[in-house]
DNA sequence: AACGTGAGCAACCGCGGCTTA
DNA sequence: ATAAGCCGCGGTTGCTCACGT
């Protein structure tokens, strides 16, 4: 049998040193990504593979965007988690350049509250009177304030007052019981076709047979050609 | 100026599926 | 065939900083 991913005692916890950063950078420039469990040994550093990984992808890749997330990609994560519900790396995904830790965290910490202050329930992207919506002259205020040019088609289609919309567990299972239609607007157009071996829909297929149901036989297009919406 | 509070974000934890010995 | 390690994901925690009192 396998020895153990790592020694826990062993190993340093906690934010990351400009040194070990250096370090993990420099390993995978010349090495590559791949096998973390190796990696923190060979690359003389204290830590978890599985920490290295995660310091690599949230923080360190090259090609990671960083800064503030624009109108659009805002617009793409509420969409996108109407959808696909809390999958928060297929999200990311579709933003290059964007982490899923990322993505759940500017959720988390901006656009649940935005849906929220419109009276959106973000868990369905259902108006909800349990979020009571603030006055028109609010909601405007704050959407200009907050950075949305117009209101998102989204919201547009979903902030209709109907209570029978209420009371679904999450996004994901509400797009599938959506026997009325709730969302006939998004336009969902994806391509159907039998998945290729190396798409992505499939490879998440492979991964997540659990309630991907939503993505067999999806093609899921690479982001610049990604026509969820329109 | 000092303290309290909340927001934002980086990192950790635990789990499930896949892989491998 | 099976048990245990590996990997990746989503949820959660805890630290830091900005802001208000």
């Amino acid at each position: 049998m396998r020895k153990p991913c790592c020694d826990k005692q062993d190993t340093n916890k906690g934010a990351w040193s400009k040194q070990e950063d250096q370090k993990l950078i420099e390993y995978i420039r010349k090495h590559g990504e791949g096998c973390w469990r190796k990696l923190p040994q060979a690359a003389g550093l204290l830590r978890c593979g599985k920490s290295c990984r995660l310091r690599w992808i949230n923080y360190l890749r090259p090609d990671l965007k960083r800064g503030n997330f624009t109108e659009d990609e805002e617009d793409l994560i509420i969409k996108l988690h109407a959808l696909l519900g809390n999958r928060w790396s297929l999200i990311a995904g579709r933003l290059p350049g964007r982490t899923d830790n990322e993505v759940k965290n500017y959720w988390n910490s901006h656009l649940r509250k935005k849906l929220i202050n419109r009276g959106i329930d973000p868990n369905n992207h259902r108006v909800s009177h349990s979020f009571p919506r603030l006055q028109d002259s609010q909601n405007s205020a704050s959407a200009a304030s907050s950075g949305f040019k117009t209101q998102p088609k989204v919201e547009q289609h979903l902030a209709k007052p109907n209570a029978d919309y209420e009371q679904v567990s999450d996004a994901a299972s509400s797009l599938e019981n959506d026997p009325c239609g709730l969302l006939p607007d998004l336009n969902l157009d994806v391509t159907v076709t039998v998945p290729a071996s190396s798409s992505i829909a499939n490879v998440e297929e492979k991964r997540k047979d659990n309630g991907s149901n939503l993505l067999r036989g999806l093609d899921l297009n690479p982001p610049s050609t990604l026509l969820l919406f329109q």
